[in-house]
DNA sequence: CCATGCCAATTCGTATACGATTTTTCGTCG
DNA sequence: CGACGAAAAATCGTATACGAATTGGCATGG
């Protein structure tokens, strides 16, 4: 037993440390990058032996995987009637990025006073890489790198997860947004402004400059959704 | 028939509504309850077979719960070796009640304009049952509540869900904090100005009085968290 | 023709069973 | 006496199997 400065019952304790992320081969996470780049749309049911089929293993671990997609918003529950891909309101979407811009903004203004030179041209250069590829999907990862490079130095494991987390509802949706390229560039555009803030370690602007570009894109994604749903009422 | 890139058919459809909240008696909750209210004190692992057993059912719809409460962070995975209680550090502690400032401050502004007299009146005989009971369970839910009713009228759904889910990892701590006279009566002055605040609809006063009564508690609990692990390491 | 009710097929949810991994026990050696 | 290592026990994780609930299809009646 290798536990450092146990406490009186070390026998019920479990000595190792927990997970901190699954790994990127595992059946939850293939199946997150299912519905998310997948084509596996809103509203879809997801059928567990089918699932379980495809990627070899029984329904138990398929159905322990769903659920945790669950929790993460990405799926639902219906019970007895199975799982479906989420799908998103207009509003649902808008309130989304709203907690996701005041989340954001908290991050960068504590990650701030540590942000370094060396962070600030990492993010620079993960800009150059994002509007040098053509390729969504590194788009989008390329995205994330740049907030995370930027909320990194706040040190908060827990805010940074959460970001993340919330973001998982919308992400299938901000991809249909950033496809466009109108989108893309005046994305690109109001990083290179936050990140100028942040160069000159302008809390401040950078929250401010933050705070417009998420809404905006809560604002944009809404209307997205909105015409989405039209579409389908008369198209159905 | 899963076909790339269509949106669902009526047909392909599941109708009925999701969950929203589990039934008060299913296993999560029970599971939920014994944690934050119950005897099983952070760290200690739970075994599935012994809980399956005593709660009548089979491993499987365990594994389930306990895979839920890993999601709204009460329990800690480790693959192979089961679960066990989460254990918070006091970092932790102050971040997640960081994170809670920043979410209902939010919340409290956002529902300022739509909150009625009817609400505020409701708010008031909530914290007036609060004051009245020595029950410690009793305190902590109506304390709940009284935030719930505040926040409530901003019709943010995801937010308020978010704001639950990130307290459930302190709440069995912050019980410890209630249990203290001392601590209950600063809690329920500062409960009465934002109630005061809410009255006037002083949107500004509410969120830095709630602000500063969640910072505070945060500090409160790290404070907590620290001494208890210096005994733990004395003691042991 | 459309609504209704019954039966078959599908799909879900979980009890059981079993191999895999970890933890404990116990005998042996330095 | 304490450290080490192998066998035994405990515990986990999941494949299989089966009852329960739901869905779809078809016959019947309005």
């Amino acid at each position: 037993m290798f536990v450092p400065g146990t406490i009186a019952s070390p026998a019920e304790r479990i000595g190792d440390q927990p997970i901190l992320q699954a790994k990127p081969d595992s059946l939850l996470s293939r199946l997150r990058h299912e519905i998310l780049r997948g084509g596996v749309g809103p509203g879809l049911p997801l059928r567990q032996d089918e699932i379980a089929a495809r990627h070899g293993v029984s329904k138990i671990p398929v159905r322990e995987a769903l659920l945790q997609l669950v929790a993460e918003g990405l799926v639902t529950a219906h019970p007895n009637r199975g799982f479906t891909v989420s799908q998103l309101s207009p509003q649902e979407a808008e309130e989304i990025l709203e907690i996701r811009a005041l989340l954001e903004c908290q991050a960068v203004r504590i990650a701030m006073p540590h942000l370094t030179d060396a962070g600030v041209a990492q993010a620079a250069a993960i800009l150059d890489q994002a509007e040098a590829t053509d390729a969504l999907d590194r788009w989008s990862d390329l995205n994330w790198e740049f907030h995370a490079t930027l909320y990194g130095p706040a040190r908060r494991k827990r805010l940074l997860d959460l970001i993340r987390q919330v973001s998982y509802p919308t992400d299938r949706y901000i991809r249909v947004l950033i496809a466009n390229a109108n989108y893309r560039g005046r994305a690109e555009r109001e990083h290179r402004a936050i990140l100028s803030a942040c160069e000159m370690r302008n809390d401040d602007a950078a929250a401010a400059l933050l705070n417009q570009h998420i809404r905006e894109t809560g604002v944009l994604l809404a209307a997205f959704l909105n015409e989405q749903t039209l579409n389908e009422q008369t198209g159905g």
